[in-house]
Parts: structure tokens; sequence; C-alpha cells
DNA sequence: CGCTAAAAAGAAATCGTTTCCCTTTGGCAC
DNA sequence: GTGCCAAAGGGAAACGATTTCTTTTTAGCG
């Protein structure tokens, strides 16, 4: 499995947003997947540069948002305020994270829920939702269990 | 009413927290208090060198995230990641908010549905929620049906 | 009234993020 | 395959919200 032959079917994804498929994206795309936590873009940004000789922070950020605003990819917004990126392997449209602020790791939250609240809202106070945050921030499973496996942000 | 003699017992509330009760701090809450919308630092800060001849832009910071910490405020995530702050007459305990993104009006959700979510979420993956953002954005209303009320942030 | 720790001022630093401008490149046309 | 052009990327610099630092002031207690 060479990744200058096996794309996962990225370059199609790109496509579809009106986007190039330029090795970069490519590569990002795949860091992220292959990732089972959220990086942020500084760290996405360095492990980039081990395999391209040039890449610039920038194109990083360009990049991200472009793929978040795509769907493609999902932000996680940690209390720290600074952003997250997660590529989001369920493929059952739109949903939401349960986060480990300790080790990263992302649970999907179906989406039901939430549409409840919405309606509810919508119908008692006369407004419309164009967007909204949903997100649950704790210690996952396993570094609740054995602290060492604990890290931070 | 007079700020100076009707202090709205912000000094209760301030020494509740364990702060001592500073004209700046008792005027802060009164303009949050006042004001039906969300306010960044900056806002504030402005108002406030309306009332004070001398007033820093650190000192409303580091008040904003101490009131905030107490409980007594609120914070506003915006979709454009600045932080703004609310003051919240639901006496209610812990809920959530519906903010219009247009005028800034602010209507409280009763926590009820997240907690729901919060049991189940716990129960699905083991692991134990430390806090969570939950925010709804829009237009309220009222901007929904006079455009021309619309502000930008 | 004096003391002491908390609070505030003001300037400067921090740092995540974005902008600018110039160079490179993907992808379609010929 | 070659050329073209808009999109993408590089790198430096700007930006701007937030924080830190150091010194001065003040609240609140004895």
């Amino acid at each position: 499995m060479n990744s200058d032959t096996e794309n996962h079917g990225f370059g199609a994804v790109l496509k579809e947003l009106g986007l190039k498929e330029t090795p970069k994206r490519r590569v990002m795309l795949e860091i992220l997947a292959e990732e089972q936590r959220f990086l942020s873009p500084e760290e996405l940004w360095l492990a980039l540069k081990g395999r391209f000789k040039t890449i610039g922070l920038p194109t990083v950020y360009r990049n991200l948002e472009e793929l978040a605003n795509g769907g493609v990819i999902s932000t996680v917004i940690h209390p720290n305020r600074q952003l997250y990126y997660y590529f989001c392997t369920a493929e059952s449209g739109h949903h939401h994270h349960f986060i480990c602020t300790s080790c990263r790791r992302v649970e999907d939250i179906p989406e039901c829920t939430v549409a409840a609240m919405e309606g509810e809202i919508v119908t008692r106070t006369g407004g419309k939702i164009t967007s909204h945050i949903v997100q649950f921030n704790g210690f996952c499973r396993h570094c609740l269990a054995d602290p060492n496996e604990r890290t931070a942000i």
C-alpha cells in the first residue's frame, strides 16, 4: 500500500468539492485519516514536513478550512479555544462528538436529539437556526481507567 | 437609581466568589446586566472608558474570566471564534443559549435535553463528561422579520 | 490609620491565524 | 505532448485577540 499509487479515493472527494487534487491535499487527508485523534494545524504541519521538502503553515490552514467547509473533516473546539481537526470516519452525515481532552480520541454522537432540541427552540423563539456548536468534553474510558495514558494538550 | 448607591446586590455576588468589590467590577456587571446582548471584551472596555478615567483592557479580560469562572456571567462562542460575554438573568442554574448572530440577542434554553444526551453518551462510551459546549446560532424572530434590524458583528 | 494581599495600569510580548505577493502546478485545450 | 491559466503553494510579514510582566494603587481588615 503505497500512498503514491493508493489514494484512498481522496481524489474523488477533492474533485467533488471543486478542489484540485494536489499531493499535499492528498497527504493531509491520509495523515488525518490514519490518525485516530484530533490534530492541531501545527501538528499536522509538522507531520507534513516529514514528507515534503517545502510545506507552508498557511497552506495547511487554507486546506484545513476548505476541507472542513466541504464537510470532509470536522472541527473540534477545545476548551482552550484552539481549533483542532478530525477526519470523521462516520459516513452518517451530520453528527456530533464526544472528545477526550486527554488522549484526544473522538467518539461520534448521532444527531437525533439535537434535531429535536432545534425544533423546540425554533417553535418557542420564532427564530431560525443557522448553525450550532454541540460538543462534549471529558475523559474517554481508556483515560478514565488508566490515568497513565492521559496526555496533556 | 444611582449606581454609586444602588449596586444591584453585585457586591454580595462578588464576595461569594472571594473577589473584592471594586468599582470597576461593579460597573462591569452593571453594564452587562443592562445590556440585552452579548458583548466582546473590547466593547465592554469602550463602555467602561466612558465611566473611568483609567481602565485597562487586561483588567477587563481578567475580570470577565473570573466572573465567567464564577458562573456570574456566561460566555458565547461566536462562529468567528471570538469570545463574547453575556449576563444571564435566568437564575435557573445550568442551561444553554440560542444566540442571534445578527442583533446578538440571547435566549435561554433549558438544560434538560442535554442532560439526557450526556447520560446516553456516558452509558455508551464508558467515559466521563467534564464539560460541554452547546450553543445554537441563527437569527432571532426580530431579525428574521425585519432584515433592516440586522447588524453585523 | 496602617498593612497586606488583591487589583489595576500600561507597555510589551505572545502566538494562533491570516494576508500579501510572487512562484509553481494541476488539469484542460489544442 | 505542449501551452495556457486559474488555482495552489511558499515565505515573509502582518494581524489581532489575549496574556504576561512589572510597578503602582486600592479594598478590606485589624
